[in-house]
DNA sequence: GGTAAAAAAGACAAAAACGGTCTTAAAGGG
DNA sequence: CCCTTTAAGACCGTTTTTGTCTTTTTTACC
């Protein structure tokens, strides 16, 4: 259970491949693609949807590609996640207003938001720069 | 992202219903499943499973029905939810022996590594005993 | 301006997972 | 033997995942 999609896992391993260039370095996406073993046209759309959020900038035709919007200390792990996956809800509890139907009865819910918070604050504590440095945080 | 089914969900309704239950009771699947406003055919798969590992007794036949297989104070959110999803896996990475394919780059193992730790700690901590009492935990 | 190179956008599709249902079997009580 | 209830497993429609393909737009360069 829990479990980070495909489109999840490539999205890490494209932007972290961006975050490890030297800063303003365009990339093409085939690059990015080839050197991190994701398909490419799938890997593209990850990366519009990056670009929409402004976690990378794009250009077009000859000479485009990709780079960080950002600088990698300015990425979190969670933007990029939330990103391509979209908010973090380990249960439908937490989606809208409680909106559990069932609320009064409903104990689970805390657990739920605990979890949801922990999760959250866990990625946000890591950065595209500390992931493409290998540090070791944890 | 990291939602739990419903299957998850139904399946701690039911047993957080039977755990309200005066101990040594038994239960039909079709009450708990209208109680919760749960499908009855797919709790009932649902509570097979908990039968095989322990999580409830049954008993078939006239007057049969289902039990808590050990008191509620001793079944943690984390058994009755891994029964039903399979075991706490945020990333691929951490299913086998950190079979990542990729294992010397992945920087984020060890970030998945505590997520895992994190909602594994969190659902060990809570028991049936305290969802069916309502216990405010956090 | 024409052409080639790239990303953008969106339609399409196979495969898997989800969310069940249905049927048949097995077991137990009266 | 018959009724009740769980057990087991086949089955099935829908949605999500995991992509591909095609067309369009933008840009650079000659």
């Amino acid at each position: 259970m829990m479990e980070l999609t495909r489109k999840g896992e490539y999205a890490i391993r494209g932007i972290v491949y961006l975050a490890k260039q030297s800063p303003g370095k365009v990339i093409l996406v085939s690059e990015v693609a080839e050197a991190t073993g994701v398909p490419q046209t799938f890997l593209a759309k990850i990366f519009q949807s990056f670009a929409k959020l402004g976690l990378v900038n794009s250009f077009r035709g000859t000479g485009g590609g990709f780079l960080l919007g950002r600088p990698a200390a300015k990425i979190t792990l969670r933007q990029v996640v939330e990103a391509v996956e979209g908010p973090i809800i380990p249960n439908r509890c937490l989606s809208d207003e409680g909106n559990c139907g069932r609320t009064s009865e409903c104990t689970v819910h805390p657990v739920w938001r605990r979890i949801q918070e922990e999760i959250a604050a866990i990625l946000d504590g890591v950065t595209l720069e500390d992931l493409a440095k290998g540090k070791k945080s944890l």
